[in-house]
DNA sequence: CAATCGGAATAGACCGGTCGGTCTAATCGA
DNA sequence: TCGATTAGACCGACCGGTCTATTCCGATTG
């Protein structure tokens, strides 16, 4: 594994965590993203998992550490997701960035379309808890600097325009998909994703020029 | 006043509206935006507008009456920035358009960048209730049918692009923009709306050709 | 190898507080 | 006078969290 970044939550630290704990949390990833924070109880949590409650306060401070564990799981997730996603240096980085987002779309549908789970708990708590606001925004940040790295790469193979800012492209991109993920959520199909990623992709890509890559990237747009 | 909508709810309801039936719904925004639903409390709302128990079940039937009322509420107020927007004939369809957006982050500022209270309760609220799901997907449905109306006449005029879709461009933008949203929620600054707009205004102008337009759609993008 | 020790983990009764909602009575205003 | 509205005591349910008791299981012994 390459030092590629500094201090990551270990992504294979679930096999080293107690099958308890691990039950739970990932119990609580299906709760949390259809239930919300504030809507999703503890006892419900522990009937669905028939954990007693003993064991769950053993293994988490309170409500709140479990959801932020939650979300460091997911985190990790996604990590990886990037990873496999991100790192095909055989493909165009920008062909890259959107077989990302296809991955995560893949993942929506097998949670029956819910969204992310970022999204839903940072639009629900980043009103009352400056906990959840800074850590779903370093969340987000951190997604959007590892897809920033990809589209500088964009950049140099000049499969986007030479003097955007990839930084804030990823970011862009980031947002909008989480606006997406979230009309996806409330009409429990992936249209609203696809439409975005190709009205993205068609309007970044460096158009008439070199674009030496053959993989076409934006197959429609503006239709759903 | 034009017959220009079938049924929509009266946006001057408000004044023959009872006066604490008022107070209760204008506080219940404020609390609905930065507290989600489910940590906003009825007592605490009672407190905070010292109105006693019996009167907000004199005006609502109960707690999820109440929420849709300032969803209604909510939606009258976006009504009235349409139409203050989208109807000067002598500006450019895309600016006008534009000119909704920016006047909606206007009163995002005056919020506190709380974000919009249609995507904080779809996203919560989504999951659980058909009642809102449904309920939230014809608001998104609605103002991106208005827009959907001020592209087609940006189309007709070449402002953007002859063969797309007015209607899935509209959508787009929206989704897009609840996305931005969230962000500026998150990081309590507008950068996200700003960068989103231009980026979108800068993507669908139709580019080199007639574009009679000489006002400024897109100053910037891609840079925060 | 068996006995045993001790912390980790499980088990669930229990608690105070708050939730949304009901009910009756008083008061207001046309 | 009479319905609309205000007033607030009251209710059962459930919330997150605490507490003590028990069980489990690998390490430590003789």
């Amino acid at each position: 594994m390459p030092t590629e970044e500094k201090t990551r939550p270990d992504a294979d630290a679930a096999s080293r965590m107690h099958a308890t704990k691990q039950r739970l949390i990932g119990a609580g990833l299906q709760m949390l993203l259809k239930h919300g924070y504030n809507d999703t109880g503890i006892q419900a949590l522990l009937a669905a998992t028939g954990t007693p409650k003993g064991s769950f306060y053993h293994h988490f401070r309170d409500k709140e550490d479990f959801a932020l564990q939650v979300l460091d799981n997911y985190m990790a997730a996604v990590h990886d997701a990037l990873d496999a996603c991100l790192q095909d240096a055989s493909r165009p980085p920008l062909a890259r960035v959107r077989d990302f987002f296809e991955t995560t779309q893949r993942s929506y549908r097998e949670e029956g379309y819910m969204g992310c789970l970022i999204g839903g708990l940072g639009q629900e708590l980043s009103g009352i808890s400056d906990v959840f606001r800074s850590k779903i925004a370093e969340c987000f940040a951190a997604i959007a600097e590892r897809i920033a790295g990809c589209l500088e790469e964009a950049r140099e193979r000049g499969e986007i325009a030479g003097d955007c800012d990839p930084r804030a492209m990823a970011d862009l991109l980031v947002d909008c998909w989480e606006g997406a993920a979230l009309r996806s959520r409330l009409e429990r199909r992936p249209d609203a994703l696809n439409t975005m990623l190709d009205f993205y992709m068609g309007a970044v890509a460096a158009k008439g020029e070199v674009a030496t890559s053959t993989e076409a990237v934006a197959p429609t747009m503006g239709r759903r």
